[in-house]
DNA sequence: TCATAATATGAATTTTACTTCATACTGTAA
DNA sequence: TTACAGTATGAAGTAAAATTCATATTATGA
């Protein structure tokens, strides 16, 4: 189903790469919230979030349930916790000194 | 050290969401190589993977090693190993039908 | 010390990804 | 059955990152 052609591993951390989208987890992490809530806690436009909820919808990052007109969109823990743990890891092990350098 | 200005999070994926830095990562499974053995491998410029390097060993995924005018790079497989564990675990549970779409 | 092989660097260009905008879709209640 | 709230979409414009190219650096052996 998946070919080397899209490269998912490329795709699954391109996703994660972006500031929005980070924030938008970081938001989930508090718990489900409608598009339009993470819209206007972000202060980001409903569109740019939509566009971005889709891309983490397609990745598996985050779940969605509809709810009248509303979707409820909520963090997949499974993949998201113990991947932050190892990310934090890393970095203090290695880029306490580094990271400011390694990329705009 | 780390500043939020940087975001060492955002840093940590994009570095890895690339697809030639990913390549010079599966080459490195195979055990160390020198700056120029790699580019020959992977067929591109002396002066690109020298870029992507930089990255790499920045953000604490690959360690060198000088030797004379070579350098000699290496896997740091404490972080990448775990890691490609669980993102396989990932695409495989979450992406089989859907990441096709979900990325450039 | 000079020449050379190996690698790194900076800046300009090219490519790719993000954002905005206008608009379309989808359920629901009046 | 229409009006509306909530959300999604595509395409155009904008911003950011990757690549190339010319050149610099560095260690080494003649």
């Amino acid at each position: 189903m998946i070919e080397e052609l899209q490269d998912p591993h490329r795709i699954f951390f391109k996703t994660l790469g972006n500031q929005k989208r980070w924030e938008i987890i970081t938001l989930l992490e508090d718990g489900p919230r409608r598009a339009t809530e993470i819209a206007e806690k972000l202060g980001h436009e409903q569109s740019l979030i939509s566009h971005h909820l889709k891309r983490l919808l397609m990745c598996g990052f985050v779940h969605v349930q509809p709810n009248g007109t509303e979707r409820v969109y909520s963090l997949n823990e499974k993949t998201i916790q113990p991947l932050l743990k190892m990310v934090h890891r890393h970095i203090e092990t290695y880029c306490e000194k580094k990271c400011t350098e390694c990329g705009p």
